[in-house]
DNA sequence: TTTCAAGGCCAG
DNA sequence: CTGGCCTTGAAA
């Protein structure tokens, strides 16, 4: 199992724009300044895929779901710090592929909702990135009244309701829940993963925002095992 | 000047 | 209280 620390980076030349139904990356490659723990370059650093470029070199193409990451080795410099997953997979050198179980991510949000056209909250038409993800008119306005006026719903079911676009209104606290369970937050950001060598970042930057000057942000740091 | 997310407004 | 539409302000 992973553990995890915190590890304050710094974070440059990223650009995000996302567009209505679909993420478009551009700008990369960003640099990431692991504060003494080395410097990788990542190319379209955001789940669900990004291309992470070692220290030494090699190309290593990933895809996130739910619960996996699924990595594939595209090309390799004589010294890249590829993990020893991947080296031990018996597929490398050459095209690998490798799974590795980040279960204890499980409450990084699906990273698929940037492109699916649908509210993660209710299924209604999304209308633009509301709160950190993209929402519906209606999921954004209702989250915002219930944290701005500091509302307290109570379930008279088992706080377990079905969230559909017909039914969302029959219960506030469970509609609150789901939408603190996909993810949204006031503070708007967006959840990346990245992976440096045998170690995962996981950080969030703010949608739709270009960072030219290095940002400082607090990464969470999954070290290898 | 354009883009766009947050907050405001208000009829239903 | 809801949700569609409008205004605002920050970033590029």
């Amino acid at each position: 199992m992973l553990s995890e620390m915190e590890l304050p980076i710094s974070v440059q030349n990223f650009n995000l724009s996302p567009q209505f139904g679909q993420l478009t990356i551009s700008a990369a490659p960003m640099t990431v300044d692991m504060s003494g723990q080395g410097v990788g370059i990542a190319t379209s650093a955001l789940s669900p895929t990004y291309t992470h470029i070692t220290t030494g070199g090699g190309v290593v193409n990933s895809t996130v779901s739910t619960n996996t990451i699924t990595s594939n080795v595209i090309s390799n410099n004589n010294n890249s710090l590829l993990t020893p997953t991947l080296m031990d997979s018996g597929l490398f050198p050459g095209v690998a592929t490798t799974t590795l179980d980040y279960t204890s991510l499980s409450d990084m949000p699906d990273t698929k909702e940037g492109i699916e056209e649908l509210c993660p909250v209710c299924g209604d038409k999304v209308s633009g990135y509301h709160y950190g993800l993209l929402t519906c008119e209606s999921c954004k306005g209702f989250f915002k009244r219930t944290v701005q006026n500091k509302k307290v719903y109570t379930c008279v079911a088992d706080r377990s309701c079905q969230i559909d676009k017909t039914q969302r209104k029959r219960c506030p606290y469970c509609r609150f829940q789901k939408c603190l369970e996909v993810g949204m937050k006031l503070e708007g950001l967006v959840k990346y993963l990245c992976l440096f060598s045998t170690t995962i970042l996981a950080f969030t930057l703010p949608p739709s925002s270009t960072h030219t000057n290095p940002t400082h942000i607090t990464a969470i740091v999954y070290p290898p095992t």
